[in-house]
DNA sequence: ATGATGTGCAACCAATATGTTGCACATCAT
DNA sequence: ATGATGTGCAACATATTGGTTGCACATCAT
């Protein structure tokens, strides 16, 4: 895993790790397209931190914006979520290795 | 999806959410437990930050560590990677059918 | 017992993240 | 044209994060 890939990694992670942004991703994976004031509605925090909140999953490269007459509409772009899958996936796989690893280690000290 | 669930689920991509820890998780994973000593030799940032991020990552049932002798042997614990694992895939499971929401959105708007 | 090595705790600093408010601008409908 | 609605920008406040340093304590080997 190159450093930069690593770090690319980092941000998809960090992107997800806010319980407002892991809500809004769910919003709108199971709402479909919505507007930063459509997510807002409801919501205890304001129009203008969900914004932020949306500005941070699209670094992540997350989400997509697409304006649309006066209303800009927010969605999904679901590309990034397989790299975070992969290493999920990689840990995942290497789990039984590193325990019997760890084991024998301790064991041994 | 309960919002202590969420809560716990954000926890866990925040503590993935760092290239530092990124790095100790994969070398925790590929080399086995190691001690926040080891950890931190060849490492830019002194011991007490790699504590910290192990800490981090414990804090979201990531991480254990054990003494053994004079040493803290840190080591990857994989029951939480599983939700992350689940949330992820239910993630790209339901992919398409958002992409055509979006789409007959946009389209109707 | 004593030095070397590893750990734990706390104070402190700088940068970033999260949220607010206020206001200006753009767009739509009437 | 005008009011309603949605957006964009910027200043600001505060909390959290990531890192440092210094020092005390614990453990091991000789």
């Amino acid at each position: 895993m190159s450093n930069g890939r690593e770090r690319e990694l980092a941000d998809i992670f960090a992107a997800l790790g806010d319980a407002t942004r892991l809500a809004l991703v769910t919003q709108l994976l199971t709402v479909g397209a919505l507007s930063a004031t459509n997510l807002a509605e409801g919501q205890a925090i304001s129009r203008q931190a969900i914004v932020k909140h949306l500005q941070v999953l699209e670094a992540a490269a997350l989400v997509t914006h697409e304006r649309h007459g006066k209303e800009v509409l927010y969605a999904l772009d679901g590309s990034r979520i397989e790299e975070a899958r992969a290493f999920l996936n990689a840990i995942s796989a290497g789990w039984d290795r590193a325990l019997s690893c760890l084991k024998s280690l301790v064991e041994t000290a």
